[in-house]
DNA sequence: TTGTAAGCGTTATCAC
DNA sequence: GTGATAACGCTTACAA
């Protein structure tokens, strides 16, 4: 393999002179850059990466904590980082968390050792102190997080208002007895939307039993499960809000299978917008985030971070929409109740 | 931070005694480990990686070309990948190609800037030509593909033998306008599924007709599209062997649509078991490949050829399964015709 | 067993 | 505008 010594050889110039037409082609003269481009192509001159990167200490790569790559949502978001880094000569090292905090904290190591220069965290399980003092170190942002004071940048959509719209939704097709299968507790982003749906209930003078909600973990099975259990009791939902998409098309296919049909006996809304969502039958009522444009975003973000740029705003909260398909009912009914 | 030589002053020995502890511990005394060792964790020591690869020129890290992230089938071999990567010390470097010939193209610049030791090509679309020179130069391994002069290690399922046995299952159930939705042809897969379904055919006295075969592109609206089509013919065909679970799901659909109930007026089957698969309705028979294992076993035989070690056997064919479910009827029936 | 010292290929700092 | 040269931090012959 050639080096940048044999291009300078050929070239009749000096490294120097050859890693400057590399990096600042401007700052030497036209005849001599011709040269040394010429003696490039013509050794078929590659740069060793491995080097520069040594020499500069930078590594034009960032990582991305993926608590579950086969998870939709999180590739679709994978997907806008990798569009982003890519324009703007970054690579994306993938890291599977598995949920794991061991595996997040492993994570860090990374960075520290300078194999990246930067990270992305989606959904992170650590608590906000450490990541705030990750973040005192090293460029980091998350996505599909939000903290409760907002000192690292991190894009998300508002939960809690998004919560309050999809129990709204129900509501306003004349449920009352809305129950809601939330994600895990431990997560501010479950939190949130609990939050919303309660705050919902409460506004239109419902009164949110606990005998109607339910801790779920996002997952197909969980909400199954909790469905079974919520049509077993006396009193019975006839509405309910899943906080994801995989928990509600578990709650349908638990419904239909006691008999209870969606959507005329059970209207059911769920969150992510996941690619089956409209494929699903009856096709799901859910609240889309832009997960490619998050993507984006976050990789942005960091861009900044990593040019040292100053990011004026840390919170970012991006739009987020109500799709209604035919899950909840809403096409049957002449019209809704008024807010 | 500190470095090595921090470490080897505090420790009073020399660098090489540093590196010696951290890469070949058995060769240096266990009274000097223990004060080198003693000596890291006062100083919190972490070794550069960036120095370290480019001493080396390696980067323990690996490439994979996945030509969609967000399809599930590719992420799960991801995940497998990772994992196995994990366990020995590789990292994965992500690319998605989104079906972009000049991104695998681009990809292998990586290569030849000695970015990452190697690569793992998902359903690569460069032809075999260039894929064997390609690998000449660099470990490689392909998985989800299928080479007619297998001189590349890949990993694959045999796709010709996994469709005979999903198009069999149809015919046995009592079918015999049985069409079939394929992928695209210029890819070797969509080929061999293609050549699998006329087997089956002609094996059971069938005349695979062309009427009843489309070429689809993998994707839940190329099976919609095409079974709306498939449908509105004279002659309409009673069963569908889809070679993927989107376009088995858009098939369903679209029969929904049109009044065709499945599976009583159309049986269907899949090709993938996706995780959607169990979950839709009717439930999903399909042909299921072991993608996480599949992962594995294309990490390990990289790992094989990165430690220069031989590769014996360069075809891989793991085994794949014909999961029963509710969409080809096979549950309403008493019993199977012969084979 | 341990230390010395010469690189690895690039970039940055000086002079010129 | 260009060239000489000293790093960057680690690994590895080779010497002791």
């Amino acid at each position: 393999m050639p080096k940048m010594s044999d291009v300078a050889k050929l070239a009749g110039v000096s490294t120097a002179t050859v890693s400057r037409v590399l990096r600042n082609p401007d700052t030497v003269t036209p005849s001599t850059k011709e040269k040394v481009l010429e003696a490039i192509n013509q050794l078929n001159y590659q740069p060793n990466m491995l080097a520069r990167h040594f020499r500069r200490t930078e590594t034009n790569t960032i990582l991305v904590l993926v608590p579950n790559i086969s998870n939709t949502v999180f590739s679709e978001i994978v997907g806008g980082i990798e569009e982003e880094a890519a324009q703007n000569g970054y690579r994306v090292l993938l890291r599977n968390t598995n949920n794991q905090l061991e595996n997040e904290y492993a994570s860090i190591e990374h960075l520290k050792q300078r194999q990246v220069d930067g990270m992305i965290m989606l959904s992170p399980k650590l608590d906000e102190e450490t990541l705030i003092e990750i973040s005192h170190q090293y460029p980091i942002v998350l996505a599909t997080a939000h903290l409760e004071t907002p000192t690292i940048p991190f894009v998300s959509i508002d939960n809690v208002r998004s919560s309050e719209k999809a129990t709204e939704h129900l509501i306003r097709l004349g449920h009352r007895r809305v129950a809601h299968i939330s994600g895990p507790m431990y997560s501010l982003i479950s939190r949130n939307r609990y939050e919303g749906y309660q705050n919902a209930m409460k506004n239109h003078g419902l009164n949110p039993e606990d005998k109607f909600v339910r801790e779920g973990e996002f997952t197909y099975e969980s909400g199954y499960e909790h469905m079974l259990d919520l049509l077993s009791q006396k009193e019975v939902p006839t509405a309910i809000y899943a906080a994801s998409d995989d928990m509600a098309i578990g709650a349908i296919n638990a419904a239909n299978e006691l008999g209870v049909k969606v959507p005329e006996d059970l209207a059911v809304v769920g969150f992510d917008n996941i690619k089956f969502a409209s494929m699903f039958n009856p096709s799901l009522t859910t609240i889309a985030q832009p997960l490619h444009g998050m993507g984006q975003r976050s990789m942005e973000l960091l861009l900044k971070k990593l040019n040292g740029e100053a990011i004026s705003q840390t919170e970012h909260v991006l739009p987020d929409k109500l799709i209604i398909r035919d899950s909840c009912g809403a096409k049957h009914k002449e019209k809704l109740l008024p807010m």
